[in-house]
DNA sequence: GCTTGACCTTCCCACAATGGCAAGGTTCAA
DNA sequence: TTGAACCTTGCCATTGTGGGAAGGTCAAGC
């Protein structure tokens, strides 16, 4: 997040500002557009695409939904969402419920090894010596201490 | 893990009675190998490979490593250190503790997206209404409640 | 012996999300 | 006019896994 909007922008702003200001790559800019998450950006006679604040908000909120985590086909859920002004807050609030559940999911496993590795590398010396119940463990020699 | 073995298992195998006794697909076997993670696995005549007991547990060791997480050049790490019997237990134990340490740190990510997440969907109704908390602060409107 | 089905081989493509690079066009200021 | 800085598209790489095609092999049944 280096590029700070200056005191005034002059829109609409070129893929580098947009992403700037959106804190998203101009790279995963383009990438987006070619999902279909963010729509009818225009462009100049060149071809070059201009950003309006509009479109920067979109980036805005495809950005802050990466951060919580959501995959992309969420995101273009929560979008669509975003642009429908008779949604019911309840198709949001499940997309999130599973959003949670899901990461409470791959949280366990890795908890999981977590406590396996903990308890691996307890009883492992950790020395110049060979012998290593890790990787005794690994190797299936059930040499339980 | 359905093909459990036989009573009696004659050696050497195929690779899907391979990939039956290690809990690795078949493709995943051919693809370790390429990674070199597996080596030596010989061949019959007409080039189909052919799995020794060694090579099997070789296969067992890369799953239980995968099951704990590690990463494939982790496990190519752990597998040279597995083979090498004048490691030291040391070198074992560093790659598990970074191991450990980069869950930490995947957990933890995880675990602040779970803190938003369940503080945006406590103020969302999750009904037939259109407004909606989650989609607000993910649009950056801080409507702080 | 021949067919059939199950197995094996290699090779290519796909995913998700991101980065990098290359070849070429555009803009603008010096 | 030239050069820097920007833009464009397109391809490749990543990680670990799966899918599928095209073709070879093997064993059992007839």
């Amino acid at each position: 997040m280096k590029p700070r909007a200056p005191a005034e922008t002059f829109w609409p702003v070129a893929i580098s500002t947009a992403a700037g200001l959106s804190g998203v790559s101009a790279k995963m800019v383009r990438h987006y557009e070619s999902l279909g998450l963010v729509v009818g950006v225009s462009r100049t006679d060149a071809g070059y695409r201009q950003y309006s604040q509009a479109d920067v908000r979109s980036l805005q909120f495809i950005k802050r939904s990466r951060n919580l985590g959501f995959s992309m086909a969420e995101i273009a859920e929560l979008v669509s969402l975003w642009q429908n002004r008779s949604r019911a807050s309840a198709s949001v609030k499940r997309i999130a419920q599973k959003h949670m559940d899901d990461l409470s999911q791959r949280i366990a496993a890795m908890q999981a090894m977590q406590r396996t590795l903990a308890s691996l590398m307890q009883h492992c010396h950790g020395d110049a010596r060979p012998d290593c119940p890790i990787l005794d463990d690994l190797a299936g020699e059930i040499a339980r201490v």
